[in-house]
This record gives C-alpha cells, sequence and structure tokens, in this order.
DNA sequence: AGCGTCAAGTTCCATACGGGACTAATTTGG
DNA sequence: CCAAATTAGTCCCGTATGGAACTTGACGCT
C-alpha cells in the first residue's frame, strides 16, 4: 500500500540520528521537534541558523559596531566587489529598505564607497574601502571557528555530504512554489 | 605536508555541489556565496532557513493573525503540551520578553491557557486550548507542504542522509564554545 | 531561621525593522 | 516615439523587538 510506504519515510526521515546520538544528552522540547516533528527539515535548520547567528552577530556587533543588516553588505562585498543594493537583497532575503539603510550607514563610516552606474543611472555601484576589507578580514576569523565548531560534529567525509546536499537545495530553491497563490476565500 | 590537506578539504567543502548542480541556473552572488565562501556552512543554512521562513511566517500572519513568535510558542505546545515559558525559549532562541508577551497574547485570544505550577510557585505551565489545536493543526499543513517541497530537491535516501546529518550537529551543539569570552582588550 | 544568590516572568523603553507610498530612470510595446 | 509598466533606491511611520532593570518565589548555606 502506498500510503504505508510514505508514510514509513516520513516516519524514518523524522527520527533521523535518533538511533546514531539518542543517548547522548538533549534539553527535553529540543529533543521533541527534533524527532515528533512533522517539520523535521525546517525544525534542524531554523535551530541551527539561530545558534550559529545570535553569538556571531552580537560578537561582530559589539567588536565592531556592525548590526547584522550592515554586516551583510559588508560580507556580500567582501566575497564580490562592485555589487549593487538590490543583488546583496535578493540573495541576502533583506528588505530593500533595510539593505539601503545599512548601507547609508556604511557610507557614513567610510567603510564603502559608492558610485553611480553609468549605464543605469538609477543603480549605484559599491565598492569596499581600504578599512572595510580590514574589518570584513578580521570579523570573519571568528565566523570561520565557528563553522569548524559546528561541523566538527560529523567526520570530514559526512561533512562535503552535507555541503553538498544542502547545495542542491539551495540550488533548487528557485523552484519552489512561491506561496503567494494564498487561497483568498477566507473571512 | 599536512597544511595542504586542510587547505584541500576546506576547498572541496566549500564547492561542495558545484559539479553535481554547476550548470543549473543560480544568481550571480548567491553561485558566490555557494561556492566561492569560506563559511559554506553557515550560508546554505542561512539561506535556506531564510527562503523557508519568510513566505511561511507571512502567510500565518495573514492567515491566522498570529507573528512568529506567537506561532513558536503555539508549535512549540502543539508538540508537547504543557510546557513552561522557559523551556520554550531555550529551544526556540527567542529571548523571554519575546515569549512572554507572546504568551500574553495568546492567553488573551483564548488559543491557550495556563496554570501556575504547583511544584514551584514562580512558573506556569501552558496549555493548548481546542481552538488553539485547531489553529496549529491548519496552520501546519503549509509548512509541511513546504517542507516537502523544499526536500524534493534530493532522493529519499538523499533526505535521510541530511536528516541525520543535521540531527548529529544539533545533538552537538551544546558543546560549541560559548563566544562569551570574548577578548576584553581592544579599544 | 535568615541572608544572599539564583531562576521564572514581567515591565519599560529606545531603537531597529519592514510595509507601503514615493521619485527617478529605464524598458516595453503599440 | 511617447505612454504604461517596471526597476533601483529612498523615505515615512507604526510596530515589534530585545536589553536591562525589576518583582517575586525558590533554594543553598551557616
Amino acid at each position: 500500500m502506498r500510503e504505508t510506504d510514505e508514510q514509513a519515510l516520513d516516519n524514518l526521515l523524522r527520527e533521523g540520528g535518533l538511533a546514531a546520538a539518542g543517548h547522548r544528552h538533549v534539553e527535553d522540547l529540543v529533543a521533541v521537534k527534533l524527532w515528533q516533528n512533522p517539520c523535521w527539515l525546517s525544525f534542524r535548520i531554523n535551530f541551527l541558523a539561530l545558534q550559529f547567528n545570535e553569538p556571531i552577530y552580537r560578537r561582530i556587533e559589539k567588536e565592531h559596531g556592525l548590526p547584522r543588516p550592515e554586516f551583510v553588505v559588508l560580507y556580500s562585498l567582501g566575497l564580490s566587489d562592485g555589487l549593487t543594493a538590490s543583488a546583496i537583497c535578493s540573495s541576502s532575503g533583506f528588505p530593500k529598505n533595510t539593505i539601503s539603510r545599512a548601507i547609508q550607514k556604511l557610507i557614513d563610516k567610510k567603510i564603502i564607497r559608492r558610485e553611480v552606474d553609468q549605464a543605469d543611472l538609477r543603480s549605484f555601484v559599491l565598492y569596499i574601502t581600504d578599512g572595510g576589507r580590514r574589518i570584513v578580514d578580521q570579523a570573519m576569523q571568528p565566523m570561520v571557528e565557528r563553522e569548524k565548531a559546528m561541523a566538527s560534529a560529523l567526520t570530514p567525509a559526512e561533512q562535503l555530504m552535507l555541503s553538498e546536499l544542502l547545495a542542491k537545495i539551495v540550488v533548487d530553491s528557485p523552484n519552489w512554489p512561491s506561496m503567494t497563490n494564498i487561497e483568498e476565500n477566507e473571512e
């Protein structure tokens, strides 16, 4: 019966990692959310995102005075100089007014610099300054360390596997259903 | 030379999934952040968390009038009735005042109910009401669907692998370094 | 028992955030 | 080739957010 097969798969997925790690201590509710949760994937991802981000952004804020949106801009330029605001928006998921504000602040602080795009006078191209470069390089270190700490629960082979699986999902992401087509027939 | 080995592993990890998915189109900056990024893991996770959450929470807000923190509380109780506020905090990563507010609102809306814990008069035990139960069940559906959509980039075997790998990391999370011990010697 | 410390929640407040309306430049297309 | 639609980015403004101080109850210690 196909129904049962799907059911069985769901249960497997949900309980993924239970056997392997079950005896180690995790907080009760975390255990429930891990192993008795129809949303196994989104919980795992959200939990890890939060655990990773919270201390990192707190620290970057403290050490460099850059709140998250500002750092996101800087980080993006650090990887690929000469971007436009909208490119940063769509790759980061922040709304454009938030990014716009962040850019202003960074310009004031002389961490980035901006030039009108001659090809399209509406848009600006952003460049990181020398000072900015120094800041990213420095701020990046704790991030990389924390990544390593996170990943260290896995063997190198497992890490590679994980990297590939997640990349596949990211690459596929433009194809998810948009969810803008909500049934309007309520109320 | 060991140095080189580590270097090689880093590159492998960073480029995980490039070969497999390289020809499919991804936005430029997303491609850079995927494959030329020292923080391969945190980018992948954050990106997916954002892509998943944003439309989901927007929809839940629209359909049920529950902003994210309120839904988090409800969701937690849906999985495990009879929790306390602090349990929800630590499993969700939201600060306690935010959760406290959310709880108040939910009580006002008669979606949850609260009783003093006889064992510890400071704390309250929270229960979901029948109405609340109906809301979670309903709000859960689009989440599960979106999960499925996300996961559908992978084969069932790969999904299982992913579930296990992520669970391992979650289980290990209490062991990451705390990062509260920042070098104070700046300024 | 009585004092200091700690943990659960709440309240206060400044601020960052994001929706939506707006301006200006660009593309489309009839 | 000009109006309409689209896109880049900014501005305004109400609201949600989270840090820090506070209240109250529990617990440890001498």
